[in-house]
DNA sequence: CTGAAAGCGCTTACAG
DNA sequence: CTGAAAGCGCTTACAG
């Protein structure tokens, strides 16, 4: 169909293994041959032919090391099992997946399994950055070894990564801000916010989005509180429990509830459910929350949860193998950033895509 | 790697054209060498492989054949722009892609455009079937003559279509009622459906799944009448002028709404939106709809409309060319449905996602 | 630094 | 009905 290796070095009247060289940059050239050869290539409008690619990757096989702190995080396994997908269906064309996790935050952890990632070989690698002085020279190491990285998840600022896939969390934020205020309509509302931690970039980006959007839309809903779970739903469970109850002891008379909604930035939202549920208060108090781990499911079905955004996590998993896998095949470059998308989850919709689990 | 057609070859004492026959059901291979073959490639759980087949394509490439009523539907614009975006990913592997599109609902004219298709020699066709004799019986002239086909947007009963790839509309139904039970939040509300046409199945069965779900869930909110659009921006605006007369003429002094909501099954979004702005009640009778047009877009931004349901249009155009080719290539079986997500979009999530259209 | 050859896994004419 | 050969586009040793 298009232009192959071999009419190029036909009309450049060298072989086909010079062409390779010049079109991959691989060493052992004559510069003014290269050029020529380049010049050719380029006159001719030459796009590498993928089949052929992924035929000639027989020896020398790809591999990709992940790194990622999904350990004890229900969250992750959707991440994991997008990766895995990405791993099977290109295993066809040899590549290899490699992991490396852990459990919290560590950026010297980081550091290190990055390292071991390296020695097993890996040609690129997607991860998870953790925002420490650590990691920013580590990924200018990878930058300047042309091991190509990819962020998922979370961003880190002023980094060599060639894509960043995951969220806007400034958006998914002001996403939870708009629900709630089409909940409220125009009634006078109180929110008790309940965020993972407060050094969490993300989690306060989520606060900050939500904040931006009440006070141009919404001035009938008022913050009357923030606490930190620590990402743990006993933590939430306390917080909550003992928030609510001033309303828990009235029993069913009626009083002034502490809050008329929580909103959730972060892990906990279990804790918080079983709390609400004690005071009898589900569905009283709306619960807007994030994501979503098993131990959230009953409580989104139940309505218990109001509605939950979700990131794509899948995705997450998906894309960064895929992205890497192409840029390493023939230099397609993906967007710097791929957002995904703040999907709003309400027992009615929770449902509905096998596509990407039943596989 | 894995194991190849060479190896087969040599156990099984044949050549690998012979081999090749058995694998593909290609005619001149006597029944018992066949059977030896496969057993042989079975005991060894050959699996082709994707690059090879690929790179095998050279001579007779695939080509697939899309059918669908879009022309003078924005709706579609997203869907062919992921019929767009595999063909071009796809392309490097030699795939043609030809479209036949039409203008509303002819039976007549889509067996037609279908026998094009087949005179074009395509392998494959993804279509919109319309649910009609002389449809079920042309699809299955397509079954015996080794066509396969895939749905898409609206399925067709008892065809033997080898997947579907769309919305399940009892679900966007249930979700949209989901959706105002909860922004009613107990509150007895009155809601006004406009929906497409009552000979569709999908705007029926869309009516259906929000019946079930307040019926059962938000005994608060009822139906005060059913008016049909017939897709049309015009006719809903004058549907929606007409209704809320009484309110208008009331201009600034409140009087009893005619309802407290409007629920859109299909097209006349803006059309409808037009006349609630005309009549001074933007944000004050939320309007719940489905899809997005350019002619919505506005709407949604300003929160004239509430909430809009999407139906993940753009990968109702990619998946089924991926899937067919996938079929083609190596007799990859989707599932039988692949149902597309029901996503809420509000104006502050409704800007997120480059991935599909930027590329 | 360069070329000629062999190979990846699968298909397709062609010869018998 | 079957086999031997050639080819798809790209890579990789190997020889010079």
């Amino acid at each position: 169909m298009g232009v192959s290796i071999k009419q190029i070095a036909e009309i450049a009247g060298v072989s086909r293994g010079t062409v390779d060289r010049a079109l991959n940059d691989r060493p052992g050239i004559k510069p003014e041959v290269k050029k020529h050869v380049l010049e050719i290539a380029d006159s001719l409008g030459y796009r590498s032919n993928r089949a052929g690619k992924l035929l000639g990757l027989h020896k020398a096989p790809m591999s990709i090391g992940i790194q990622m702190p999904s350990e004890g995080n229900d969250f992750f396994e959707a991440i994991t099992a997008g990766q895995r997908q990405a791993g099977s269906e290109l295993g066809d064309f040899g590549l290899r997946l490699y992991w490396r996790t852990m459990k919290g935050f560590s950026a010297r952890r980081q550091a290190q399994q990055i390292d071991e990632l390296i020695e097993e070989g890996v040609q690129a690698i997607a991860l998870v950055p953790i925002d420490h002085q650590i990691i920013h020279e580590k990924l200018a190491e990878l930058a300047r070894k042309n091991i190509p990285v990819i962020t998922f998840n979370t961003d880190i600022a002023d980094s060599d990564r060639i894509c960043y896939v995951g969220n806007d969390y400034l958006k998914s934020g002001a996403t939870a801000a708009g629900l709630l205020g089409r909940l409220a309509d125009g009634r006078e509302w109180r929110v008790l916010v309940l965020t993972g931690s407060v050094s969490m970039l993300g989690h306060n980006q989520r606060i900050h989005g939500f904040h931006s959007t009440i006070k141009e839309h919404y001035s009938n809903i008022k913050v009357v509180d923030i606490f930190e779970t620590e990402d743990d739903d006993d933590k939430a469970y306390q917080i909550c429990r003992e928030f609510l109850s001033p309303a828990a002891a009235a029993g069913g008379r009626s009083v002034e509830l502490p809050a008329d909604a929580i909103y959730l930035t972060a892990g906990g939202t279990a804790g918080c459910c079983k709390a609400v549920i004690e005071a009898g208060l589900a569905g009283v108090i709306k619960i807007i929350s994030f994501d979503r781990t098993p131990s959230m499911e009953q409580y989104l079905a139940d309505r218990v949860i109001t509605a939950s955004i979700e990131q794509e996590p899948y995705l997450q998993g998906y894309l960064p193998v895929k992205m890497l896998f192409d840029y390493l095949l023939d230099n397609t470059r993906p967007p710097a950033c791929s957002w995904t998308r703040n999907e709003i989850v309400i027992s009615e919709n929770m449902n509905q895509s096998a596509r990407f689990t039943e596989k």
